[in-house]
DNA sequence: CATGAATGAGGTTTCATTCAT
DNA sequence: TATGAATGAAACCTCATTCAT
């Protein structure tokens, strides 16, 4: 595939966003599919056209290379999961910390979970360099939301709230993650949940009190 | 690549114990240069060949297949980390939380930091299905030795201990991954370090304080 | 490109006279530019038709298939050199060798390099087995004016008027051809009259002077 | 194919002159007889290496691409013919022009005719950008030979040694040509010789004459 | 044991051509 | 008549793996 080299564009040519939005979308149904279906490595742009039902050719129209598809599938799966949690914490300002926390947290598993396999099987896909910018972005979003939020908490003053806000983030997604790899039974993410609030709230009470 | 092909031996040949452990660390060297350089899909075992030294042949004389090399790469990795975590664990046994928290933290975040890169290197290889084994495995065991520890804890008792092991540690994962993504300056594992040890011992303190 | 595919219907569908010659003519330009552009392997339809501002649908109306229209393009362009060549000759008839040789040749070299750029480019199109006929064909209208012509050269007789024709005219072709691909700088075309003029007058004189 | 892509290794990677030559021997054999049977355009890596008798990867463990496979192939017929004007012309310094003429004719259209099938399917090639460079350094060394042989005649001055050792071999390559083309009988050749000496002496004798 | 040339299945991508709108 | 999305055959090229030396 190629992931590191430096001439093609990555960002897809021209989704258009016409009425062909179905085909797209079929696309990326089925890239999900593979995915999870043959894994990463076995997933081929052949294989992806031939499960959308449509020809190689109308996959390359879209997606101007196998690196792109990826590229596009996962930065739609992220925008899903942070818009979720930007969402959480817009609502919640103002609000007490454990109510920040408690709607953070249902947003994001709750996000993750609803597609728990496509998570899943994109964590499996190494996209290398050009995923880390998006994750990067992706996660700069969920940061920013999570930080306003936090800077509008009652008579309390984080320090460091770009990197409070960076801890919570990736613990919770640290911990959603193994949970997901482990099986993730309804009675493992219940449990998530509630542990998850406990995770952020003793953190957040911890960084408060040493400030 | 290729990778998940369904009949190859995924019984990992270790090595082969010979004196020539000179070579097989050039290849395991070699493989993480390979990773770091070209990415993981541009990974050929030739080239691995190439920077190690030697020729395919003998790569292939170490190694069943491409497959095998990768994993055992990454458990090797896997076993220097989840190694210090278990000796940390073991030597807190008894001590109080904070103690044990701190000894943990650093020794996880200092292992991770010896060889940030090959970290990073192996976040971006999907080893795929046979990976996933391998990882519970080595999170299995990093979990039971935290577990241990945690329950010679004085005076308090966990009610989850197996989950709130894995908690623990796939926040630490979580964490320490986030900053090694954002280039982990100095500074920022510093303040990881501090931040980490505070997120899990807010933790331990409200589960405990719950039950 | 599949150029030389076995069932094409080589009869080239010519332009389809239309009042459309407007889009035509566009057509043989974007190709004459896309040619030069991209190379002669590069090109295709759809660029084609784009830089000629229609859609490839419309191309298609006009020409069977892309062999037809390299094969038309490289038509016109020949029609155009041996036209100026078969007026020169047809307008010397009688006169002198000097100054026969003197108007073909500026009727040549001048027809050549009006458009150079797209002479150059041509020479680069491999359209295959069917060019030659073309090229035979137009060759052969060449030769059989220059032939004509030389036949009322006053009191000489020559001895093979149509190999002495062919003898001519591709050793101005090639002679051209080398100047042009050398960079046909403005010295470099006035230096190439003169010889060639020297070329074929040695030569037409030798020819004579052997019968 | 991509004749004008700039970053494609032209200069082909190592045919390493070991003892695979006979690999690379049939290989450009297998090229040649491809582009006869079946024209430029249908020549594919695969059936070259079909012919040839070896794999589409052996193929390229000599040659980067199929581009380097065709200027290679082209690269050799040119030095055939070259060389043998060059030796001509090295052995005939100091002669009588007459006796240059005849000598470089006949070893040049000797060398053409050698592998006739050769040369008009390398006609029909179009290798592009790169191609002319090729050539262009081809012509360069005959140019060269040739200018430094004239240089020798006895008791004359050539005025513009360099464009008069152009026009020479131009004119001779394009006759030629037109021969090849027009189907090359024995006949043909004969003449081509024959007249190819009185084109080049009588055009020597004109420019001696103006000077 | 080591080497590295050879293999060839299979992956990615292009592009001539069609046809519903 | 014009359009341009869709098609899919086929081209180029890679790379895991083997095996004769």
């Amino acid at each position: 595939m190629g992931t590191q080299s430096q001439i093609p564009l990555e960002p897809r040519k021209t989704p258009i966003q016409a009425r062909s939005t179905v085909t797209v979308e079929a696309i990326y149904e089925a890239t999900f599919q593979v995915l999870l279906a043959v894994g990463p490595d076995r997933l081929t742009t052949t294989r992806v056209a031939e499960r959308a039902g449509v020809s190689v050719g109308t996959l390359y129209q879209y997606f101007p290379n196998k690196q792109s598809l990826l590229l596009s599938a996962l930065e739609k799966h992220q925008d899903r999961v942070v818009g979720a949690v930007e969402l959480a914490c817009r609502r919640n300002h103002g609000q007490p910390v454990s109510t920040m926390i408690e709607s953070v947290v249902e947003a994001f598993v709750d996000a993750k979970m609803e597609r728990s396999d496509i998570s899943m099987a994109l964590y499996a896909t190494a996209v290398g360099v050009q995923e880390r910018a998006l994750v990067t972005k992706a996660g700069k979003r969920a940061r920013t939301a999570m930080a306003s939020m936090l800077a509008t908490v009652p008579n309390t003053k984080f320090a460091d709230l770009p990197f409070t806000s960076l801890m919570l983030l990736s613990a919770m997604g640290g911990a959603t993650r193994a949970v997901l790899e482990a099986g993730s039974s309804p009675g493992m993410v219940r449990l998530l949940r509630k542990q998850l609030v406990l995770l952020c709230r003793g953190f957040l009470m911890s960084v408060a009190a040493q400030a």
